[in-house]
DNA sequence: CGATTCTTTGAAAACAGTCAATCTGTGTGG
DNA sequence: CCACACAGATTGACTGTTTTCAAAGAATCG
């Protein structure tokens, strides 16, 4: 499971045996079965976390209990809650497998330490949160700009991996619609 | 006006006089008058952005040409587009001053170098780039399960003192909803 | 299989958008 | 200093998209 890890790694930066091997070190496997939480609403996240295998999501609940996707995680990226890690308040989210996964842990301190004596991978990680803005921001534009219809198609041609192997529910709430609205407008597109 | 960035810097880190020169050495100072544009639409955007006076605000127009605005930022705040720093890509965005504004740009070249100089400095902007993300999510989830009302009551709590400086038609732009919803739903509100 | 979860469909309602007209306030030029 | 122009805000009537609620099909899993 690390070997995916440094694999990663490894494309993004150059690094010794010896930091591979400090990175291992501190690393913390754990397995999810689908649905399990990473996280739950209420607790304080503590950790970097790197998806090795399968897929998670993460998201909010409103005053209504309804769910609402604000990311996936698959192979190879990472999740958890920035908010909860720096400022170690209560989370406000919740993050579960959507499929059975495992994940890397390394605790914030941990991860600092390394951060320190790796500078690769502090301005690999500092890359991440870079893109994870910017995708962000195009986010943001789309939800205030786009209608329902363009909202998915844009979502499909981004994501093509992901819409395969995602329950349409869950596109719907990354998306900020009904799950019949998806429905609506993908019966719509098959028409054409 | 480096004054007033040196004493947002002092708030955030402790530098040496020797590095506040480095720094001011690097400094381009930047006078917008009201509507003068900082950045247009398909150039490439080369500078980090503080803003020492004055308040402007980044846009994207959509097909339709109407705009969106992604951010304001006033005194003691930053802006640019980080995208096209990173890629050096054609920025998509436009930004503009809202009303007369002082701002400092660095290059990017400059900056990175100050980074590695001033490893406080570098730590101090990955820390806003951080709490922009969290930032960000957070609006995501907003545009997401916010009804019109909630939104504007959500804006004007969170940013009471931008509020009362900006044209309403602005508000609703970042809000992504229309100046005249956002009309009515004030009149709802003055109703309570 | 049986049970649960997911998707689709229909009809009605709600929310926000559009278009157009009017009102308000501000600033500029004569 | 007034008048006019202009940008911004409000209001009304109407439209359209999306949501809601309910029910029925389809798919998946133990």
């Amino acid at each position: 499971m690390f070997e995916i890890f440094q694999h990663y790694i490894s494309s993004k930066a150059t690094l010794s045996n010896e930091e591979y091997n400090l990175i291992k070190s501190v690393c913390i496997l754990k397995k999810l079965r689908k649905k399990q939480y990473l996280l739950q609403e209420g607790d304080v996240w503590k950790y970097n976390a790197f998806v090795c295998k399968g897929c998670v999501r993460s998201y909010r609940l409103d005053e209504k209990g309804n769910e609402h996707i604000l990311n996936f995680a698959q192979e190879n990226w990472w999740t958890g809650d920035r908010e909860s890690l720096l400022t170690a308040n209560p989370s406000k989210l919740n993050i579960d497998a959507i499929e059975d996964s495992e994940i890397i842990l390394i605790t914030k301190d941990n991860f600092e330490r390394l951060c320190t004596q790796i500078p690769a991978l502090n301005s690999l990680i500092n890359n991440i949160i870079n893109k994870s803005f910017i995708t962000s921001q195009e986010r943001i534009h789309a939800a205030m700009s786009y209608t329902a219809e363009e909202k998915y198609i844009a979502f499909i041609e981004k994501h093509a991996d992901l819409s395969v192997r995602l329950p349409q529910h869950m596109i719907a709430s990354y998306l900020g619609i009904t799950p019949e609205t998806l429905s609506r407008v993908r019966k719509e597109i098959i028409k054409k």
